[in-house]
RNA sequence: GCGCCUGUAGCUCAGUUGGAUUAGAGUAUUUGGCUACGAACCAAAAGGUCGGGGGUUCGAAUCCCUCCAGGCGUGCCA
C-alpha cells in the first residue's frame, strides 16, 4: 500500500544520493538499510532519515555539510512534496496532498483483499502454550496463549501460510511419573497407608482424577498388576486432560490447526532415525552409561543427555526429532518457538542440533515469555506446584474478561515480566486499553448511522481534509500496512495492540476537535468517508486480535 | 560462581535498534469542557538524578566496563 512504496522509493532515492556523495567525494563502503522515521513534531516532516548522521563520518564531513550535499543529488520520489535539512544533519520529507488522499482510497480499494494480494508464498510454524498435559494449565499459558495466536493472526494477514500447533508432551518421562502418581493415588483409595512415590505429582487434581477412575471401574484394578493399572488409568486420565486443555484453550479464543503428540514420534521411530543420525554422525558419546550429545561442538555451553541410562530418551531428543520433523519432513520455511522464560536453556541446546542438521539458524525463532505474576489487591499470589484454585487457567478466565485480558497481554512486551492485578487491570471498565479502542469503533458507527447514504468518492474533495487533526489521522491509517510488516519482521505482536491504541487516541482527538456532520456538505462527505476508512481499519485489528466486534457498549 | 532477562513518574508500562531545545503514554491526584456526531471522550496542571558510578562521541534511557537490586535458568525434569 501507499505508505510502504513511498518509504521504498524514498529510501532508493536516498540510497542514490549516497552514492552520487560517494562518487563526488570518492569514498567506497556499502550502504546499509536507509533508517526512516516518523517524526513526532510537524515542523519536522512526515517522514525522515538520519543517513547523514550516520555516515558523516565515512565522508569525514559535519552531518550538515553531507546532508546538504545528499540534498543536492536528491531526486524527489512520487508523494515527497518538499525536502528539508536540520540541524543536527536529519533530512526531513513532506507528504504532499495528493498522498493523503491515495491513503484513503487506498483503504477503501485494497484493504478487504491485503492477504491475497501480499501472499508470501512462505509456511510458517508457530507452536506456543505446548503445556504439560500432566496437570491443569496456569496463568502464564494465557500470556503464551495471547501472544502466540495474535502473531499467528498477523502473520496470517500479513499473507504467510501459517499453522498452529501444539505440541502434547505425552510421552517420556513425566507421562511415567504421572501414571506412575495417578496409580498411587487409585491405590490410596482402598489402602489409605500405600506409599505415594517422591516425585511424583501431588497436586490434587491427581486425586480428583483417580476418584474419577476410581467412580467408573470401582475396585476392579486395585489387586492387579500395577503396569496394567498405570497403564488402564493414563489412558483414561490424559485424554481428560488434553480435552480439559483444549476446553480452555478455546474459551480463551485459541485454536490450533494441530495438536502434535510427542509420542507420535516414538510410533514412527522418527526419534530413533534421528539418534542414529547423530550418532552417525560422531555428534554423540556414551558416558556412564547415557547418550550424550556433543553440543559444545556446535555452539552450545554444555553437552547434553539424549538417552538416559534407563534407555529413555529425554525431552530433549524428542524435542530434536520433532524440530527435523517440522523443518525437514513438512518442510516449514520459518517455525516460531514461544517458550516461557524458564525454558530459556532449551534454546542453545536446541540451536546446536538444529546446526548439525545444516538447518539456518534464521529460520528458528525462539520468543521467551517472562512470567506472569498474579496481584490481587496489591498481593501477589503465590505460584505453586501444588495449584491453588485461584491459579489454573480455567479459573482465572472464569475472573476476569478474555478480551480484555489477551489484550493487556498483548500491549506488553514479552520479554519484561509483568504484574497482573486481576482487582484493577481487568474490570471491564475505562481502566481498559481495550475499551478505549471498542470505544472509538463504536462511536464511529453511532457517526455513520447519521448519514444516509455512503459518499460519492469520485466527487469527494479530499483536499478539505487539512485540519491538524484530519492529517495525523490520516497519517496514522497509512502506517497500518507498515506495522504489520514490522510485527512479521520482529515477530512482535505488541507492536499491533499499541498501533491500535495510538489510532484511537489521534480518532478521538479529530473527533472532538472537528465536527464530522457540519454546516459544509463538502466537508462534511469527506469527513464521513474518513470515518469509514478508519473505521475499517480497527475493524480489522479487532478481527486480528480476535476481539469481539461491538455495535454498542 | 556462570548464563539469560529486568530496573524509566506514586502505580502499570512505551521509548521507532545511537538522534530533534523540555525523556513519553495510561492510571492515580487537582482542574476545565455535554442544550454537541455517544463524556467509556477531550484539554490542562503536577509528577523524573532513566538503579548508582565510570567510559566511548558531535549526541547515550539506548553501546562498553563496574557495582547494587530483583526474576529465571544452570538435572540422566520438562
Amino acid at each position: 500500500m501507499i505508505l510502504l512504496e513511498v518509504m521504498s522509493s524514498l529510501r532508493k532515492s536516498i540510497e542514490e544520493s549516497v552514492e552520487a556523495c560517494q562518487r563526488f567525494c570518492n569514498v567506497e563502503f556499502e550502504i546499509p538499510k536507509i533508517n526512516l522515521e516518523f517524526p513526532e513534531l510537524k515542523i519536522h516532516g512526515e517522514l525522515s532519515t538520519n543517513a547523514a548522521l550516520v555516515f558523516s563520518k565515512k565522508f569525514l564531513l559535519s552531518p550538515m555539510a553531507l546532508a546538504e550535499i545528499m540534498l543536492k543529488n536528491f531526486r524527489k520520489p512520487e508523494y515527497i512534496e518538499d525536502v528539508r535539512v536540520e540541524l543536527p544533519g536529519f533530512i526531513n520529507f513532506f507528504l504532499s496532498k495528493s498522498f493523503f488522499k491515495k491513503v484513503l482510497l487506498d483503504i477503501d480499494e485494497n484493504l478487504e483483499n491485503y492477504t491475497e494480494k501480499n501472499k508470501k508464498n512462505k509456511k510458517i510454524l508457530v507452536e506456543f502454550v505446548s503445556a504439560n498435559p500432566t496437570g491443569p494449565m496456569h496463568i502464564g499459558n494465557a500470556r503464551l496463549g495471547a501472544l502466540g495466536d495474535s502473531l499467528s493472526e498477523v502473520l496470517k494477514f500479513a499473507g504467510f501460510d501459517v499453522y498452529r500447533e501444539f505440541y502434547v508432551n505425552d510421552a517420556g518421562n513425566q507421562i511415567k511419573k504421572f501414571a506412575e502418581s495417578l496409580a498411587a493415588r487409585y491405590v490410596q483409595i482402598f489402602d489409605p497407608t500405600a506409599k505415594f512415590p517422591e516425585d511424583g505429582y501431588h497436586g490434587n487434581d491427581i486425586k480428583e482424577l483417580a476418584d474419577k477412575f476410581e467412580k467408573v471401574h470401582g475396585s476392579s484394578y486395585s489387586n492387579c498388576d500395577r503396569k496394567i493399572l498405570e497403564k488402564a488409568i493414563l489412558d483414561y486420565a490424559l485424554p481428560k486432560n488434553i480435552k480439559n486443555m483444549k476446553l480452555n484453550l478455546m474459551r480463551y479464543k485459541v485454536r490450533y490447526d494441530n495438536w502434535f503428540h510427542e509420542s507420535s514420534l516414538y510410533d514412527s521411530g522418527e526419534i530413533y532415525s534421528v539418534l542414529n543420525k547423530l550418532k552417525d554422525g560422531g555428534a554423540t558419546y556414551t558416558m556412564e552409561g547415557a547418550l550424550w550429545f556433543r553440543a559444545t561442538a556446535f555452539g552450545a555451553q554444555k553437552d547434553e543427555v539424549l538417552v538416559r541410562s534407563n534407555g529413555i530418551p529425554t525431552y530433549f531428543a524428542a524435542d530434536i526429532a520433532y524440530h527435523v520433523n517440522k523443518f525437514l519432513v513438512r518442510k516449514f520455511d520459518i517455525c516460531v518457538d514461544f517458550l516461557g522464560a524458564d525454558h530459556q536453556g532449551h534454546i542453545p541446546r536446541m540451536r546446536a542440533a538444529m546446526k548439525f542438521f545444516d538447518i539456518d539458524d534464521s529460520r528458528l525463532k525462539f520468543i521467551i515469555v517472562q512470567l506472569v505474576r498474579i496481584v490481587k489487591g496489591g498481593e501477589v499470589v503465590k505460584m505453586s506446584k501444588r495449584l491453588g484454585k485461584a491459579e489454573t487457567l480455567g479459573d482465572f478466565i472464569d475472573q476476569i474478561s478474555v478480551d480484555c485480558s489477551r489484550f493487556i497481554f498483548n500491549m506488553q512486551d514479552a520479554n519484561s515480566a509483568m504484574d497482573f492485578d486481576i482487582n484493577n487491570t481487568l474490570k471491564n471498565d475505562s481502566n481498559n486499553p481495550s475499551y478505549y479502542v471498542k470505544y472509538a469503533y463504536v462511536r464511529i458507527q453511532s457517526i455513520l448511522k447519521k448519514f444516509s447514504e455512503i459518499p460519492d468518492k469520485k466527487r469527494l474533495r479530499f483536499e478539505l481534509l487539512d485540519s491538524e487533526f484530519e492529517h495525523k489521522l490520516i497519517l496514522e491509517l497509512s502506517k497500518f500496512p507498515h506495522i504489520i510488516n514490522e510485527v512479521a519482521a520482529l515477530m512482535d505482536p505488541t507492536l499491533l495492540a499499541r498501533y491500535a491504541v495510538n489510532l484511537s487516541s489521534v480518532f478521538h482527538k479529530f473527533y472532538n476537535a472537528d465536527k464530522v456532520r457540519n454546516e459544509s456538505v463538502s466537508l462534511s462527505n469527506a469527513r464521513h468517508f474518513l470515518c469509514l476508512q478508519t473505521a475499517k481499519i480497527i475493524k480489522i485489528i479487532l478481527k486480528i486480535l480476535k476481539m469481539d466486534i461491538p455495535k454498542e457498549m
